[in-house]
DNA sequence: CGCGTGGTTGACACAGATCAACCAGAGTGG
DNA sequence: CCACTCTGGTTGATCTGTGTCAACCACGCG
C-alpha cells in the first residue's frame, strides 16, 4: 500500500543529490534501463510514475522531421512521469545505465483522492517543474547562445552536489537539444569560455568552473 | 467560505470561453483592472490567486536589461497566479480592461489540506500550465518564426469561440514577446501570410484565417 | 492641425546554423 | 602490438534567418 513516509535515497549510489525535495513514496519496484534505452514513449498510455535512483533520464519532444527538444534532465531522486492525462505527453529515455523506481499510476491517483497530502504532494512536484519549465523558457525565447550555456553549466553545478568539478552525463547533443542550439554552437561557446578562463575542460564530459561567480552573471 | 461546487462563467460577458476546464471557485471578490495596469510583480508575496472574468491577461518575466518573455495569455475563465513558493515567481499584467476574481491563498491552501477534490483542482490546473509550457518549449527551442507565428495564431484561433475571425486583444509586441520575436519579424510575418493568401488582416488586431488547415500544418 | 502610438517596410548586420573536414580515444580483430 | 573503424567532439568557411536601425504610414486624440 501506499503511505507517505519521510524517504531517504542511498546516498552512496547517489551522483547528483535529489532535487525535487519530496516524500512521495511509489512503490519498491525498481527496473534498470541501459544508455540509450527508451523509459516510455510520448502516446502511451501514462500507467507508471518513475523515480530516479541512479543515473540520468531525459525528457523530450520530437517534431515530426527530427528536431528534438530536450525539456528536461533528471537526476536521482527526480520524479518523472507524473500526468494528469490519459497518455504521457512526452518521451523519456536514460542517458546512461541508469536505475529507475516504479510505481502505479492507479495507485497514486487514488491515494491522492483519499489523502490531502499526497494530493498536495502531487502538486508541488508539478508546480516546480512548472517554475523549471519557465525558466527554460525565458532562455530559449532571450536569451543568447552564452548566456543558455553559462545558465546551463550553473544549473547543473547546482544540482550536482560536488563545489567546482561537474561530471556530465549527456553527449553535446543533448546539451544542444536542451538549449535550443546546435552541437556546433555549444562545443564553439564551451571551448571559449576555456579560453577566456571561465572554465576548463580536463577530459570527456568534465567541467570546472574557474569562476563561477562570472558565469552566473554571464547566465543573465 | 470556499467550496468546490460546478461553476459557470458568465457566457454573455465572455469574449474568449473558459479553457481551463475547472470548477475551483475562488470567492466572489473581483476587482477592475485597466489596460497596461500591473496586478502583481514578481517577488511580490503571492498572497492571491485569480481568475479572469472578462478581458485578457499576461504573465511574464522581464530579464535586467528590459528583454522580456511572455509566458501566458489568460483569457475569460482562466486561472493564473497559483504558486507554491512564498512569491510570485513572475509578473501579471491586464493587456485591456479586465475583471478579474480574486481569492485569497490562504483558504485554498487551507482547503486543499481538508479537501482532496480541491488539492486535485490544483493539480490539475498546474498539470495543464505544465502542458501548456512544454509545447511552448517546443516552440522557442526549435520552430522557426513562420512556424511559431502560425502555431500562434492556431492556438488563439482554438482559444477564441469564433471559427475564423480572430479578435486580438494584445499588441505585436506582446505577441513578439511570447513568441521570441521581435515586432518586425511579426509583422512581416503576418503581411507574408496575407500576401500568400494564409490569412486577411481586415483591420487593426483582427485576423481571419483563410486556410486554417494549411495554417495548422505550417505550425508543425 | 500637429502629435503620439502602433504597425509596416526597407537596408543592412550579425549570431548562430549549415556543411565539411578533421581529430582523439575506445573498441575490435588480426 | 598494431591497423582499422566508429563515435563523439572540435574547428573552419560560408550561408541565412532573424535582429537592428531607420524611415515612414495611418489612425485617433487633444
Amino acid at each position: 500500500m501506499l503511505a507517505v513516509v519521510p524517504e531517504t535515497v542511498d546516498a552512496a549510489a547517489v551522483a547528483f543529490p535529489p532535487c525535487d525535495l519530496q516524500s512521495l513514496c511509489l512503490a519498491h519496484a525498481s527496473k534498470h534501463f541501459g544508455a540509450e534505452e527508451e523509459i516510455y514513449g510520448e502516446g502511451e498510455p501514462a500507467e507508471w510514475v518513475f523515480r530516479v535512483l541512479s543515473g540520468s533520464v531525459r525528457i523530450f519532444t520530437v517534431l515530426d522531421d527530427g528536431r528534438r527538444q530536450i525539456h528536461a534532465f533528471h537526476f536521482p531522486g527526480d520524479v518523472f512521469g507524473l500526468e494528469n492525462g490519459a497518455d504521457y505527453s512526452q518521451s523519456a529515455e536514460a542517458i546512461c545505465d541508469s536505475q529507475v523506481e516504479i510505481g502505479r499510476r492507479t495507485v497514486l491517483d487514488a491515494a491522492s483522492t483519499q489523502d490531502c497530502q499526497t494530493a498536495r504532494e502531487l502538486w508541488l512536484l508539478t508546480a516546480e517543474a512548472l517554475r523549471r519549465a519557465r525558466e527554460h523558457l525565458v532562455m530559449l525565447g532571450r536569451k543568447t547562445a552564452r548566456e543558455r550555456v553559462a545558465g546551463f553549466l550553473v544549473e547543473m553545478q547546482r544540482r550536482s552536489g560536488q563545489p567546482n568539478i561537474i561530471d556530465l552525463p549527456m553527449s553535446r547533443i543533448d546539451i544542444a537539444d536542451y538549449l535550443g542550439l546546435t552541437i556546433e554552437t555549444v562545443s564553439r561557446t564551451l571551448n571559449e569560455f576555456q579560453r577566456t578562463g571561465l572554465i576548463d575542460l580536463p577530459r570527456y564530459r568534465h567541467v570546472r568552473l574557474c569562476n563561477s561567480r562570472l558565469l552566473d552573471a554571464m547566465a543573465a
